[in-house]
DNA sequence: GTCCTGCCTTAT
DNA sequence: ATAAGGCAGGAC
């Protein structure tokens, strides 16, 4: 059985959650791998990690955890130096720099107030924002990474000067973040949207709005949305397809959605409550709109079909 | 594609 | 304590 990599939350299984071994937490989804504690990749990144004490030097604060890559152990000592460049340590390093939420993981450790009595418990998300060598007493060089929880009140850059001294450990007053907010389990019929047209619109448009030119940045890079003329949704069952796309920037998503912006025939955009021309939509040579998906959406926010 | 290594396991 | 164990990832 295949597992899919998903960053995240995994759909049905809520922070709490509670498994009996490694295999059942690949079967949900939640973990790829059967023994090491590092599910990831230096392509894809790192989507969970598990903390079960196999290396002595974590360090598991709750909101705020120190991880130890993988490498350089044998029979459960340290032997050898590790390195980032290693497979699950790369995806660490990848998911930090990429932004990509981290599950946790946590095994039954007798001496971690957080973790299970016995089985595994899912954690939550946490995010990477720093990683480091440590230098051992008995001179091998560990990878470690340092995990803040995502929506703890730790801000970021106040924990990474919390560690500035990286080859000892210290001491970190915790405190509750009081408990997560409730889970409902919830069945919908989603519409399954293609990845190759939102990839497409993205890559010919590189992020730049079509009506106002804004690219959003974020820490992951510049970032639209892929906006249907014709809505997928019923009753209007447009088609996933590339003719019936727009690259747009949040805000002039929504306005279009809503009916406060539409385009005319010669692809003018209209401000339709000032009743004024904002511009022009910009054009793509691979990126062919059809026609009849902008009148479709005139004609629904205007039943005259025409410009009021 | 094949082969090899090592894994924060698990059951005996 | 220890042997078995499957598989992902990386090398080729």
């Amino acid at each position: 059985m295949a597992y899919t990599r998903t960053f995240g939350e995994v759909y049905g299984h809520p922070e709490g959650s509670w498994y009996h071994n490694r295999d059942d937490l690949r079967a949900a989804g939640l973990h790829a791998e059967r023994q090491a504690g590092i599910s990831g990749t230096q392509r894809e990144g790192t989507d969970a990690i598990v903390l079960s004490g196999g290396y002595e030097d974590d360090k598991d604060y709750g909101d705020i955890i120190v991880y130890t890559g993988q490498g350089g152990q044998k029979e459960g000592k340290q032997v050898d130096h590790q390195s980032f460049s290693y497979r699950g340590n790369a995806g660490l390093v990848k998911s930090q720099y990429a932004s990509l939420p981290v599950r946790i993981i946590r095994g039954a450790v007798p001496k971690s107030e957080h973790a299970p009595a016995k089985g595994y418990r899912y954690g939550g998300l946490y995010r990477v924002v720093s990683h480091w060598y440590k230098v051992r007493d008995d001179g091998f060089q560990v990878c470690q990474f340092l995990l803040v929880k995502i929506g703890s009140f730790f801000d970021t850059e106040d924990v990474i000067k919390m560690f500035p001294e990286r080859n000892n450990d210290i001491e970190v007053e915790t405190f509750s973040s009081g408990p997560p907010a409730q889970r409902v389990p919830t069945a919908v019929n989603k519409i399954q949207r293609r990845a190759t047209v939102r990839n497409n619109i993205k890559t010919w448009h590189e992020n730049q709005c079509q009506i106002c030119n804004t690219i959003i940045e974020l820490p992951i890079g510049p970032t639209s949305e892929t906006a249907h003329i014709r809505p997928l949704g019923t009753p209007h069952n447009g088609p996933d397809e590339e003719p019936n796309a727009l690259c747009l920037c949040p805000n002039d998503h929504l306005r279009f959605d809503h009916g406060a912006l539409y385009i005319r025939d010669n692809f003018e955009v209209v401000d339709s409550m000032w009743k004024t021309t904002i511009g022009s939509l910009r054009v793509h040579q691979q990126h062919r709109i059809n026609i009849d998906y902008i009148r479709y959406h005139r004609n629904h926010w205007f039943s005259s079909g025409g410009v009021p």
